[in-house]
DNA sequence: AAAGTATTTTTATATTTGTCTAAATATATA
DNA sequence: TATATATTTAGACAAATATAAAAATACTTT
């Protein structure tokens, strides 16, 4: 859970999530999309990748990145367990 | 969506969500379930607070913090975008 | 009014984080 | 095999963050 919000806790990674909402995307493309050299969003997709809220697959010399929305249900069970009544 | 998410990447930030959970406490109590100092708890709270995640209320001497789940619901729907199907 | 309790604010320090450049690895193409 | 492309790794630095100690504020009680 540590490591979830840890790479949720960054704007640039979360843009990055929006972005693998639509299709899968390299690296490459996803760097095109920032102000932010590489080296930086490799290193933005690696804690998105430690945090399993993407996962990432070799295709020649491309690496294709993709969401993972099982790690998001774990998330929303994390926010629903506040719904519960409080004692009064 | 910033400030929440900044927040939540806390450990002990995320522990006084819990407690407050299950009743209101103040800021001495929260404190005393914790080996941190309180002006550290303090400023936690303060963060807290600015996320809205928790509000707080003065009654005499003593600060009461009490759980904002409304602002839960926020970090909900962000993640509710994830679920809709991609591009093929 | 003085002393005590509850909490925050200020100041300082150590650690973590985001970013960059340069170098390394891996694959593709000529 | 040499060169180009895609991506990551390594090393360095500045900014942000968590924490603590000390001081300040606010309320209560004596």
């Amino acid at each position: 859970m540590n490591t979830i919000f840890k790479a949720l806790n960054d704007p640039t990674r979360r843009e990055i999530l929006q972005l693998l909402k639509d299709r899968d995307l390299t690296a490459g493309e996803i760097a095109d999309q920032f102000n932010i050299s590489k080296p930086s969003i490799s290193h933005h997709l690696d804690l998105l990748r430690q945090a399993d809220l993407v996962q990432s697959v070799k295709e020649g010399q491309f690496i294709y990145y993709s969401l993972n929305t099982t790690v998001m249900d774990e998330i929303l069970t994390w926010l629903m367990q506040f719904r519960k009544k409080k004692k009064k």
